[in-house]
DNA sequence: TTTCTGACA
DNA sequence: TGTCAGTA
């Protein structure tokens, strides 16, 4: 790894200079980090300090929002964007974790919709189109 | 003045 | 997503 890491990580901007460098709203920013798609750090006061790379990565947000993927789309890219640099150790740990999740979420799916079998709602899915992007 | 969290006529 | 409230 260069050491150009430790900086390219370091807390610098304010949520005010990422909207002007992302033309990203202050909800929007906040609303990928709950979805854990960023995470800056935190100032003593506990206002948001964003990093190079965090810039980097709402500006690729924003242009996987801007071509109509979503959060499921924009989560699954950047999985496999991450795992494409990760050592084989950490591969495998990593589809262990992630089919574990899939069990997890499959149980969920399965029961209501063994509850409920009769619903519809598969149209606004458009975030399997991202395998075309990436 | 800016940012934060929570909430929704 | 926008936006308003009430703070820190």
């Amino acid at each position: 790894m260069g050491g150009s890491e430790i900086r390219r990580n370091m807390p610098l901007f304010s949520i005010g200079i990422v909207m002007q460098l992302t033309d990203l709203t202050a909800r929007q920013i906040r609303y990928y980090e709950e979805h854990e798609l960023i995470s800056p750090a935190r100032t003593e006061g506990n206002k948001r300090l964003f990093s190079l790379n965090d810039i980097d990565k709402l500006l690729e947000i924003k242009d996987l929002i801007d071509q109509g993927v979503n959060m499921a789309g924009i989560k699954k890219i950047f999985n496999v964007k991450q795992e494409a640099d990760m050592s084989a150790a950490e591969k495998k740990q990593a589809e262990k974790t992630r089919r574990d999740l899939s069990d997890a979420d499959l149980r969920k799916l399965l029961r209501k919709e063994l509850l409920q079998a009769g619903r519809f709602n598969r149209s606004t899915d458009r975030g399997d189109m991202s395998r075309f992007f990436h």
